[in-house]
Order: C-alpha cells, then sequence, then structure tokens
DNA sequence: TGTAAGTCGACTGTTTACAGTCGGTATTAG
DNA sequence: CTAATACCGACTGTAAACAGTCGACTTACA
C-alpha cells in the first residue's frame, strides 16, 4: 500500500511529448531560453532526455502556437517580439475575449458564471503577495477561465493556442511593467459588467482593459 | 533537360510533412476521410507513402487544427461536427474578421485594400460558373485576403488555424446549402462598408454576414 | 452454461541508427 | 590572394524494432 509511486490525484499521466512541450512552454517564456535562440533538435533531445523524433512533434506544436519560428532550411528559433506584433497579439487576444464577455452575456446560468470568476479572482488576491510568475498565472487563468465558462471549445482552444504568444509579450515588455495592469479592481470591474448582462457594456469593459493592459506593455 | 519530374513554376518544394499536412487537409475536407473515420498511422503513412514519424508530425498540426481528434489512447479520428460546434466556430470567425474589418478602416493606405478585395471579388465572379470547389475556395480566399490585408500576422494565423474547421462546417451542412450564403452582392456590401472607413459600420456588416452564413448553414 | 483467465493481434509511443542534402567554413593548390 | 575542395553541422526523412495497452477471441473450469 506504502510506496506507491505517484499519487496519481485525478492526474492522467502524461506522454513524454507532452511533457517536453510544456518543459520547452516554460523555458521559452521564462527566458531561460532567450528569444533569437537557435533551436538545436540535437541538442534539446539531448536535455530533454527524449528522442528527436518525439521532440519535433512537441517543436510542430510549438511553431504552431507562436512560440517557435521557423527560418531557412527548416532551423528553428525562439521567437522575437517586436512592439507591433504585441499590439498584434494583444488586438488578437481583445477579440477573443470580448466574444467570450458578450457570449457570457447571454448565458442563461449567469449565476455559476460570476461565482465562478470571482474565484479566480480570489486567487489572484492569494497571489498579490507571491511571486511575479504567480501573480501572471492567476491573471491568465482568470481570463482563459472567461473563455472556458462560454462553453464554446473552439473559443477557449484559440485562446490556448494565443497563450503562449501573451506570456512572451508580457516577458518582452519586461516583467514590472507586464504585471502592473492585472490589478484585482479591473478584473472586478469586467465581472460586474458581464454580472448586468449587457453584452456591449461588457465588450466594451474587455477591449478597455486589453487596451490598457496592451499600452502598458509597449509603452 | 526534357524529363523534368515537376515544372515547379515558382513554386518551392515542400517538404515532405508540408505535402502530407495538404493531402490529409484535403482528403478531410472533401469529405474523402468522413467524419469519425479512424485513421490508423500505418495505413496513412503507407497511403501517402512517407514514414510514420513524417506523418506524425503532421497529425499533430491536424490536430492542433482541430481536423482529427484524438480519442483514447492517442487514437486519432476525423472530427464530426455538431450543430453547436458549427455555431461556436462562427462566432470565433466572425470575432476575426470582425476585428480583421475594423483594422482596415483604419489603415492609411485604404485603396490598395479595396482594389485588393475587389480582385478577390472577380475571382469569386469567375468561380460562379465553375466547380463546388472553386466557389468555396474563392470564398475563403477573399475573407483570408480580409485578413492577410491588415498586416496582422497573428490575427491572418489565428484566422488560418480556424480555416480547416470553417471547412469542415461548410462540409458537413451539406454543400449546397453551405455555398447559397457566398454572393458576390454580399461581398461588395462589406468591401463597401470598409471604403467608407466607417469601422463600426464596417464590423456591423461582417458580423450579419456571418450570421447568416451560420444560420444558413445550422438552419 | 456461464464466466474468469489467458492469448493474440492491432495500434500507439518511443527509440535508435542511418542515408541524403544543403550551406558555411576551413584548408589547400595555384 | 583567390578559388576549388573537403569537411562539418544541422535538418529532413526513412526503416526497423520493442514495450505497453486494450479489445476480441478462446479456452478451461466450476
Amino acid at each position: 500500500m506504502a510506496g506507491l509511486t505517484a499519487p496519481l490525484l485525478g492526474l492522467q499521466k502524461k506522454s513524454l511529448r507532452e511533457q517536453a512541450l510544456s518543459a520547452l512552454r516554460t523555458a521559452i517564456t521564462s527566458g531561460e531560453l532567450e528569444p533569437g535562440r537557435h533551436l538545436v533538435e540535437t541538442e534539446l533531445s539531448e536535455m530533454l532526455q527524449i528522442s528527436r523524433g518525439t521532440l519535433r512533434e512537441a517543436l510542430r506544436q510549438l511553431e504552431q502556437e507562436g512560440l517557435v519560428s521557423a527560418g531557412p532550411r527548416g532551423r528553428l528559433s525562439v521567437r522575437h517580439l517586436d512592439e507591433k506584433e504585441i499590439r498584434d497579439i494583444y488586438a488578437v487576444r481583445a477579440a477573443l475575449e470580448s466574444l467570450a464577455a458578450r457570449t457570457l452575456c447571454e448565458l442563461p446560468d449567469r449565476q455559476h458564471v460570476t461565482e465562478s470568476l470571482h474565484k479566480a479572482i480570489d486567487a489572484m488576491t492569494a497571489a498579490t503577495s507571491g511571486s511575479l510568475e504567480d501573480r501572471i498565472e492567476s491573471d491568465l487563468e482568470f481570463h482563459r477561465t472567461l473563455c472556458r465558462l462560454t462553453g464554446n471549445e473552439t473559443l477557449l482552444h484559440s485562446w490556448e493556442s494565443l497563450e503562449g504568444s501573451i506570456r512572451m509579450s508580457i516577458m518582452f515588455a519586461g516583467l514590472e511593467k507586464g504585471v502592473s495592469n492585472m490589478s484585482v479592481d479591473r478584473h472586478n470591474d469586467i465581472v460586474a459588467a458581464i454580472d448586468t448582462g449587457d453584452a456591449s457594456l461588457a465588450r466594451k469593459t474587455i477591449l478597455e482593459h486589453m487596451d490598457a493592459a496592451a499600452a502598458n506593455l509597449v509603452a
């Protein structure tokens, strides 16, 4: 009985590919693999202790997510974002999240929505005294929840495809600037707007939030 | 000199992976691989005459694009869309394209934009007498152009990630219904709206177009 | 007969080794 | 000093192999 190798509390074991994917995402968005850094397959596969084939599958996905970009002859490197790209990313993010906000306004069970969002804000509050990473994490979790609660899987998937780029934007702009807009108050405004059920108000609130966040990053 | 294996008229030769990706996309969105169909790696790799490793890289991307979905133990099958999913896909599509329309309104060189879009509409007109596939193709090309002209690479990329799902939606709903909304007139309205430079009008026009298209598919 | 255990086959996950190709770089001949 | 050559690093693609898993089928036993 004792000596279980892993708790497995509802966790399903992930494939090596998924583990590699997570590891690479973290390495990139944490800056451990700096933008522009050339990624050599053999190096990475040795580093991660996986075969090249498995690694390549993970790299394809990172490419799709925009974390790495392909140069001539398939050469991969960590993507470098300039200010225009950050603005562009945030414009798309704003479009997706404003759809989410509008959708939530038209949901029958808005009670549950408000509840879940408040819970996410509580997590942000709890993280205020924590590390920078924790604060970023809880902020993104709030916005991910926003998308998830719509029940629109495509929307959630599109947002998650953008998540890596969003993280890179925050990192690129410097962590201090990046988190300064993550105040709990601003997020309460969003929930309040959704709670009124006024779709255009909710949309407006999100767009302002995104504008402020983007302006903050590239200012 | 004679006997070139391929014309290569300005075409850059694509990697086997990319070729496989295109072939699979076409096979799925054309219905040759019907929704729900279980995809066996060894079968496909033999069919496409490529190795399993290369195939798996292509499959990862199709998974990301939502054309195939993973079942238990990594079993892949062609994705099946129900009506809700189609509506959801079109909601996201509408959000992206309305961003595109709004962005185009604020562009300095709107002359060039209008020109390019008219050219795309001309292609649609030319396709009216062509095959169903051609009509769908030219319609999607118009909308892709809409996104491309914004100069927002992230927007274009997000739209293209959705393109496969859009094609599946059209196919699923039955080709007759799917193309009935692809009238040239409607697209002229969109260009006209953008041409006025009125962002909210352009947004409204696109949203109506998308609503009509989605309603048509699931009606 | 009914069911529980054992077997087989089909697939995926993953690894290893190897051939081919393309550029860049260093070396060497003129 | 220049140019042809050889080499090397890195990516693309391939083939073969093995383990793990699950479903289906078979078989043996109560």
